[in-house]
DNA sequence: TTTCTTTACGTAATCGATTACGCAGCAAGT
DNA sequence: ACTTGCTGCGTAATCGATTACGTAAAGAAA
């Protein structure tokens, strides 16, 4: 590799002019500035970006840490992420904990001490990583989740206000008998669903026997166990729509709907919980809260960048910044078939009392 | 931060002291490097990496170029080789140059300079990128892409084979009026599509004026439009099976399909090519060509690692590593209609004739 | 002419580790 | 007693940049 060094020599001056030359030093004289780049493209030279990194304490890299690859909610902020950092000079270092909070905080630690510029993370737990991830000396973004670290901004949304707008559809659809299919419990965003999901219950009067939360690992095969096993309860005593938290809720279900003729939405509603690009294919599509990824990642990136620029003036307080998801509605949605019975009944019996 | 030197004091040792004692070196007395882990956890100690890999030449990084996040093939690839590349403390610097050569190159150069230890590399066009990939003195490895770069390691499908591969599976069938939908010309791996397309068009003789490449930019939009427009010519022209080489093709397909009230396969076969979990999913599933992302990248991380590890004896030549992909055969697939009644009738003209 | 600024650069310190080299001090061999 | 060898550790160079500080020369001001 070419150095200042080898430009210097070539050039006959010393390494630091070179380096003030390629840096746009001003007190540098204009005819020595522009040998000195002449040199150095006709040497190929590029500076050492670790090297630079070292003296200048930044390296342009952001970690970026979250649960995995799998679900399409992280990969879209990843990639809008990474699009939006990339035009600044700065590099994604990627790290996936799987929501194991150790391997986040190991992951973590790696970064700082890599001297990553800034942090972006999908907390894995509620208390953060207990006081890791507070005090690194860098800004660090939570995306996605919020976890309760003190010191560290968040662009998210909050599940459990998404869960309870959920409710909040399928109840005014008439629906009181719902379930939903969620992932582990003890994963934030999981525990933020199943609040929204309490909370909705409460407000709405909901029954707690006939509304509950399935929790069960995030692979396809376990939902699929877990919603067999609600069908095979006596069809009285199904619910008549489902929330399928995850993708692989989704389409665990739609496979078991398939495979035991259910159709949507006659015989069960099918709401998912953030959008995936496959749910308008499916047949029918599937109606779902939809979190604003690409908007979030963007606020986050920007978020970020200003962090990066130090500017004195600024006192630069922490930002919670919370997004609203919204709900796109399409056919795998609709009045349960038992209450529009219910509810003409209902109509019919009101009438005849006020005659 | 807490730096060698600061470990050296409170001990009353040199950095250098330190530093061997840390690392194991046994020319310390163990009752100094004893005293002197005490210490440096006592006051939080840990190595700052940047400075590490200034020394030692090398970082710990591994660049991992490939064009996007929103293909499920280039997430799935990436999502393995970071668990593979995890393990041994190998970082993944993430770069998307969206098949766009002149940010490919840009992209790869600045990761060189950031002084990554290797190089993933999903090549977007043919020649690779015309030299900058050769030579860059560390390890490359092209993944799922072949380019015709030299000095490079790729493990790889060859695309040509599997269209190849596809193309016979529905000449079995009975397809003779095939179409593929791909992406852009002049993308490596749509490319090698085509070129496969057209080999089994020459091998099994089929019709050039049948048999078609449409090709059209990568969202489902243009690929709907396509499709209608194959759908609007009179339904004798139409192709009796279609290959969607891409999966917003096949869910444009779908769509499509659906909204036209056709029957898959009764009224046109649909093959994807390369998996996604919602080909599963889907209504009836989608038959696909699936490739080996797992093992791909298992094989690529290996190597690699492998790579990176300076075993004198090895004279480490050249790897190139050949994957075939295999097709899943679902419900989106069967013989086509026309072919079964023309096929009737050739057989009755046939016996008729032996007669 | 003398002093004071600029202008244009060089020297050397610095970032925080690793490591080549060398030098004590002690034990063992002759 | 004298060399030899080993153990244990310090000094200083090094990786390749950036930058604080100093200074020589040229020009301006007094």
């Amino acid at each position: 590799m070419t150095t200042l060094r080898d430009v210097a020599n070539a050039v006959g001056c010393s390494a630091a002019t070179v380096s003030r030359a390629l840096n746009g030093d001003t007190r540098i004289s204009k005819s020595r500035t522009l040998l000195i780049r002449e040199e150095a493209n006709r040497l190929g030279y590029q500076a050492n970006q670790l090297a630079r990194s070292l003296r200048k304490q930044k390296t342009g890299y952001v970690g970026v840490v979250i649960p995995n690859l799998t679900n399409n909610y992280y990969t879209n902020c990843l990639s809008h992420l990474s699009d939006q950092l990339s035009p600044h000079g700065l590099h994604v270092v990627l790290g996936c904990h799987n929501f194991d909070a150790a391997k986040d905080a190991n992951i973590i630690n790696s970064l700082i001490n890599r001297k990553v510029d800034a942090l972006v993370h999908v907390p894995c737990t509620k208390q953060g990583i207990d006081g890791v991830i507070d005090n690194l000396g860098i800004p660090v973004i939570e995306i996605g989740q919020r976890s309760s670290s003190a010191n560290v901004d968040a662009v998210y949304v909050d599940d459990a206000d998404g869960i309870s707008h959920v409710m909040q559809y399928l109840a005014d659809l008439g629906h009181r008998r719902i379930v939903m299919i969620a992932g582990r419990q003890g994963v934030l965003g999981v525990d933020a669903q199943s609040r929204g999901f309490a909370r909705a219950i409460a407000e709405m009067n909901l029954s707690l026997d006939e509304c509950k939360v399935v929790h069960c690992p995030a692979n396809r095969h376990d939902c699929s166990h877990a919603l067999e096993n609600l069908l095979d309860s006596p069809r009285d005593s199904w619910p008549t729509a489902i929330i399928g938290a995850h993708h692989l809720a989704i389409s665990a279900c739609l496979m078991v709907f398939r495979s035991r003729g259910l159709q949507l939405p006659n015989d069960i509603s099918l709401v998912g919980f953030s959008n995936d690009e496959w749910f308008e294919v499916s047949n029918p599509p599937v109606t779902t809260y939809e979190h604003p990824f690409r908007a979030m990642s963007i606020v986050a990136a920007q978020l970020l960048i200003s962090r990066l620029q130090p500017l004195p003036d600024q006192p630069s307080k922490r930002e919670i910044i919370n997004f609203d998801g919204k709900i796109l509605e399409r056919l795998s949605t609709g009045p349960p078939a038992i209450a529009k019975r219910k509810s003409t009944f209902e109509i019919g019996h009101a009438l005849n009392l006020a005659q």
